[in-house]
RNA sequence: GCCGUUGUAGCUCAGUCGGUAGAGCACGUCAUUCGUAAUGACGGGGUCGGGGGUUCGAAUCCCUUCAACGGCACCA
């Protein structure tokens, strides 16, 4: 740095490779009004040696930069943080006494948290929009300076901002403080920020606004978020509402009603009633995923629902999980009208399964195993019941009761690697099938609340990153959110408005076994505890179903359809012919209805499009002459007619699982 | 669990100032036999989420409770 300010000259690269001589200080604007008007004009930030920074910004040393435009991608990001920052001076400005406390970019927008005694309602967005609209109309530049930091978190103090003070104590001690004004309004922040509140434009919106803990800590204080999306302009902003108004209508919730597939309710809530047609597609993915299972060299197997406390004792559960479960006492109750359900504090209690883990370990200890018998691939479609906190439940996605395709795989530590393949195999050929193509892989790490060594933990977290590493898998890491036994792998799936939820998962498990004491006979003749791999491929039929819906938006492929054609006759002159090849479709095993009511075909037709029927036969008294079905698929504006037996020859063949 | 919002017919929603509940779709009956996204007429349907209170009178005001929704926290 000092040996750059002693040099007059400095040497800026632009992006076309070309090189000029400026002296050393020159900001940005500078540059861009070297270079065009124009340019000084659009320019919003500067791109300097790889790093945002603010336009007016002195370069004191040779660098390759490049002039952010608004048109550019980073201009949303700069355009929604500047917007962010006019949110917080408006709410400052009409509610004094508020706190400030942090307000990042998300995706397609940004949030604020403000510490307030009475939170904001949305009715309060009409007057927040409106004071923001002023401060951008005022257009204030943005402003930065360095401060020392404890003058920083002196003012902030005595100004009463107690989280952005407690925010620059923990910043480490060599970062540097800074502030930007805007006006006469001032927020800690880095930047870098465009040169004017003006520039933040008109195109934002408020959206939303919710309760989150400081820090993210429940038990921390609750601030109120206010959520926003900003936007180049407002056509962009009506695009963006759009999409959001688009993917309501692929609601899982609203789409299972309006199909009949399955509803909830208060008395079972978090439990899910399957109608006929929603369990038709249970079925279909039953049968998929277990035939699969068969071709990976799994066995299945069914565990008990409710086991007694001892049991969850053993396995760790009764002391990291049991908030989470529901636990039942094993008493006869009373039936005493009017008296206590126990007439004494019940002493011995069950507790409904949570997990299937520990009662496979039940099945693998059963006689004595081989070092030759492994590995042992134990499969149950297991239903499980975890106590959620009633915050977190939500359609299909978030339940209570639940029915994982779970498999414990028993092996020796070093078919780790192979038997982690081989999961990656099954998980890849299936969600293809299912036509997932944006699912993120996750390495969940450590949590606090754990069993097992610090070095088995190290082993088990290893060997999930090297076997993804060989797999070609990239990876995040999901630091701490591993189970309490174990680290794993979380395979996210985003549903209709972008929330990201595990669907598949592999977890190393080298505790359990050892806990409950489940081993098998090595080479050596020695007794030696085998790995537990957990894993689901769906996870859950339940959250796989909702995600199904959401991501076909309710137009499933034909061989998952609830209702895979419908049969309409056109008038009661083709009804006998309509029955015949009712009769015969589901004599074939396909799922099909007959729609004989007295209606018009276009009602008939307008009906089963809105419920989502891949494809109506429609039959009138030519096709019932001619032995021929008319056929019209789902969004098609053509019908192609066929000969019956080629029909249902094409249509068994179309309507059959891809694997 | 925490913060906010919402709860009226099967669904989507209206209901003003507190005066005893309404529409469309759906459903039922009748008529219509009509060839590719809504045929017409008539009819039935509600303890206004539950409980309590204020009032001569509550869907409407107050308290409480439950659930759903949006987030947070927690998790397949």
């Amino acid at each position: 740095m000092l040996a750059a300010s002693k040099k007059t000259e400095i040497s800026i690269t632009l992006p076309d490779g070309n090189s000029r001589s400026y002296m050393a200080g020159t900001t940005g604007m500078e540059i861009a009004e070297s270079i065009a008007k124009s340019l000084a004009k659009a320019a919003i930030a500067i791109e300097l040696n790889g790093k945002m920074c603010d336009l007016s910004l002195p370069i004191h040393a040779d660098a390759k930069i490049r002039l952010i435009k608004r048109e550019d991608p980073e201009a949303l990001e700069l355009i929604r943080h500047d917007c962010a920052h006019v949110l917080a001076e408006a709410v400052q400005t009409l509610f004094p006494g508020t706190q400030v406390t942090i307000g990042p970019n998300i995706e397609n927008g940004f949030f604020y948290d403000f510490a307030r005694n009475q939170p904001f309602t949305t009715e309060d967005f009409v007057a927040i929009e409106k004071k923001m609209q002023e401060i951008i109309e005022r257009g204030a530049s943005f402003e930065r300076e360095v401060w020392d930091r404890n003058d920083a978190i002196k003012y902030f103090r005595s100004k009463g901002e107690n989280y952005k003070a407690e925010i620059i104590e923990d910043l480490p001690a060599d970062q540097t403080i800074t502030i930007y004004r805007q006006g006469d309004w001032l927020d800690l922040c880095r930047g870098p920020h465009m040169p004017t509140v003006k520039h933040v434009g008109n195109a934002f919106k408020l959206m939303k606004v919710a309760g989150a803990y400081w820090r993210g800590d429940s038990s921390k204080a609750m601030l109120t978020r206010i959520y926003g999306t900003a936007w180049r302009d407002q056509k962009e902003l009506d695009a963006h509402l759009h999409l959001l108004e688009e993917a309501e209508k692929r609601d899982h919730r609203k789409l299972g009603r309006e199909m009949g597939l399955f509803h909830l309710q208060e008395e079972a809530q978090g439990s899910v009633f399957w109608h006929d047609k929603g369990f038709r597609i249970w079925k279909v993915l039953e049968g998929y995923i277990r035939r699969k299972q068969e071709e990976f060299g799994y066995i299945e197997v069914k565990t008990p629902q409710l086991i007694h406390s001892k049991f969850w004792e053993a396995s760790g559960h009764w002391s990291k999980y049991r908030e989470n479960m529901f636990v039942v006492p094993d008493v006869v109750p009373n039936t005493e009208e009017g008296e206590k359900v126990f007439k004494e504090d019940p002493k011995e209690f069950m507790a409904l399964k949570p997990m299937n883990c520990p009662g496979h370990v039940q099945i693998f200890k059963q006689g004595i195993k081989s070092y030759r018998d492994l590995p042992v691939r134990m499969a149950e479609f297991g239903c499980c019941h975890r106590n959620e906190a009633h915050g977190a439940l939500h359609g299909l996605l978030r339940v209570r009761q639940m029915t994982q395709d779970d498999a414990h795989i028993f092996c020796r530590e070093e078919q780790i690697f192979d038997e982690a393949k081989l999961f990656l195999d099954m998980f890849v050929s299936t969600y293809k099938d299912f036509g997932f193509n944006d699912v993120v892989l996750k390495v969940a790490t450590r949590p606090e609340a754990r069993i097992g060594s610090d070095e088995v933990w190290d082993k088990s977290e290893k060997a999930l990153m090297d076997a993804a590493t060989a797999m070609g898998y990239k990876f995040e890491i999901a630091a701490g959110d591993g189970a309490f036994y174990g680290p794993k792998f979380e395979f996210h799936v985003k549903d209709s408005i972008g929330r990201s939820w595990t669907c598949a998962t592999l977890q190393i498990d080298f505790n359990l076994p050892v806990r409950l004491d489940a081993t098998y006979i090595g080479e050596d003749g020695q007794k030696h505890h085998p790995v537990m791999l957990h894993r689901a491929v769906y996870g859950s039929f339940e959250r796989f179903l909702g995600m199904l819906i959401e991501s076909y938006a309710g137009k499933f492929p034909l061989w998952l359809a609830p209702v895979q054609a419908v049969i309409a006759p056109i008038t009661s002159e083709a009804a006998d012919y309509a029955r015949e090849i009712h009769k015969q479709m589901s004599a074939m095993g396909l799922r099909v209805e007959l729609d004989e009511r007295n209606e018009k075909i276009n009602y008939k037709i307008r009906e089963h499009s809105v419920k989502k029927v891949p494809y109506i036969f429609v039959v009138g008294a030519r096709e019932a002459a001619d032995k021929t079905v008319a056929i019209r698929e789902l969004g098609g504006e053509n019908q192609k007619v066929k000969g019956l037996e080629e029909a249902l020859a094409d249509f068994k063949k179309d309507a059959s699982p891809p694997f």
